[in-house]
DNA sequence: CTTTTGCCGATTGTCAACAGTTTAAGATTC
DNA sequence: GAATCTTAAACTGTTGACAATCGGCAAAAG
């Protein structure tokens, strides 16, 4: 029983209200319940979670750091529009960051990690056969997260952990599509095979085709910004 | 006279105190005034700059987000300190974008463009025949800013500059060493030759590699993380 | 002599109130 | 009826004050 006091001290050390608000509108963002564009109030975010406006404006200066709130003076905070430009930028960027992620793991990779990678594979596979796109994102996440993460370069895996966050302000998301599944596990296990082939090379182009992908099955195979 | 008052009230309208702060702070430890793990006085600063706390502990939320200090709860914000793995971790990530971004610029730089990046090569040279380092280095970060902002990609420009302040937290720079100025030159001529020969590829390869060389310039060729 | 305990000053976390700005509705004029 | 001016409500920017917490120092205990 001591440990569940430990934590929650632990926690409370760790955490002053302004962390916690901040991950709390990050997750209202992931969720959707706050949609692009959208103006939040000061006063009724303050009234809601019962706190005062000091730690939501301190928590909102954060939020607006990592791209995912404009602040305009004198008129407040609005939830980021990802405009097609915007979009696409993003996903250059995380195309080289993931084709960053697979050159460092290649090489270093073990075969435990390769067995959990194989494993997410398999558990998408599972979820595309059950025609099952809720269970089929999560893995997919995971995937991707461990990728990074196993590559050993934590500031590249916080990095891309905020793009992934920024990307949920885009309306469209790639794997919405139900088409889309089959064919981006298949790049997932061509990702998997040149990684687990220790292929800096290979890896990393597999991982920034796969990225740009899902970038053209939102805008199009050319490749340009769409306007707005 | 009025253009004075009207200039003030503009720059008012558009910048709470918050993000004047926020840039001072940014120059202050960009300059040096700040070293890494000193610990800023909120109470000491809100009476330098003549201001209340509130707006100084919102800026502090932004620079903690962007990397700049370390926030500890009832401790308060110290500037963050890099040691060894996390400034090799920017470099390999601050390669990975400068080589997106010559990637990006190479098939659509313009003769224009090459003239301007060419003068900066040559401003550089010039301050090296001087053996003036403080008029090489606004050069050389002049260059670096020209190709990611001309490569179109304004988020990618952006997210370069963010690690190029990140970078100002490290003690010893990489230029430096005297003799590093000729050698990067050098490097900066081969990439600027690989752009104007419209050479995605090449000036990929040639901006990390440039990149990777001021990295092992402060840590050695071996590439691994240094302890600490 | 070392360790522990209790206190005090300093500093941060949070809050409520005030001042200035924006927005929107209503009144007024053409 | 449309456009403009007026005015009030709502909201953000900023401030000063209060409560909670931390680090250090001195006294007491072992």
């Amino acid at each position: 029983m001591s440990l569940d006091i430990d934590s929650a001290l632990q926690l409370r050390r760790n955490q002053s209200l302004t962390s916690i608000i901040r991950r709390e509108l990050e997750q209202m963002i992931e969720r959707g319940e706050l949609s692009a564009g959208e103006r939040l109030n000061e006063n009724a975010l303050a009234a809601k979670l019962g706190v005062s406006r000091g730690p939501i404006r301190e928590a909102c200066r954060g939020l607006e750091q990592s791209g995912l709130v404009n602040v305009v003076v004198n008129r407040g905070v609005f939830i980021r529009a990802l405009d097609g430009r915007e979009a696409a930028e993003l996903y250059e960027i995380r195309a080289a960051l993931y084709g960053l992620a697979g050159r460092l793991l290649a090489p270093i990779v073990t075969d435990q990690q390769v067995a959990i990678l194989t494993g997410y594979v398999e558990e998408m596979d599972a979820a595309m056969a059950a025609g099952d796109l809720n269970s089929f994102y999560p893995g997919n996440l995971r995937f991707h997260e461990a990728i990074v993460e196993f590559g050993g370069n934590m500031r590249l895996a916080a990095e891309c952990a905020a793009i992934h966050r920024e990307m949920h302000l885009l309306r469209r998301r790639t794997l919405d599509m139900p088409g889309r599944m089959a064919t981006s596990n298949d790049e997932h296990r061509a990702i998997l095979e040149r990684i687990a082939a220790r292929d800096p090379a290979g890896a990393e182009a597999a991982l920034e085709e796969h990225v740009l992908i899902s970038r053209n099955a939102l805008f199009g195979p050319l490749g340009h910004y769409p306007d707005a």
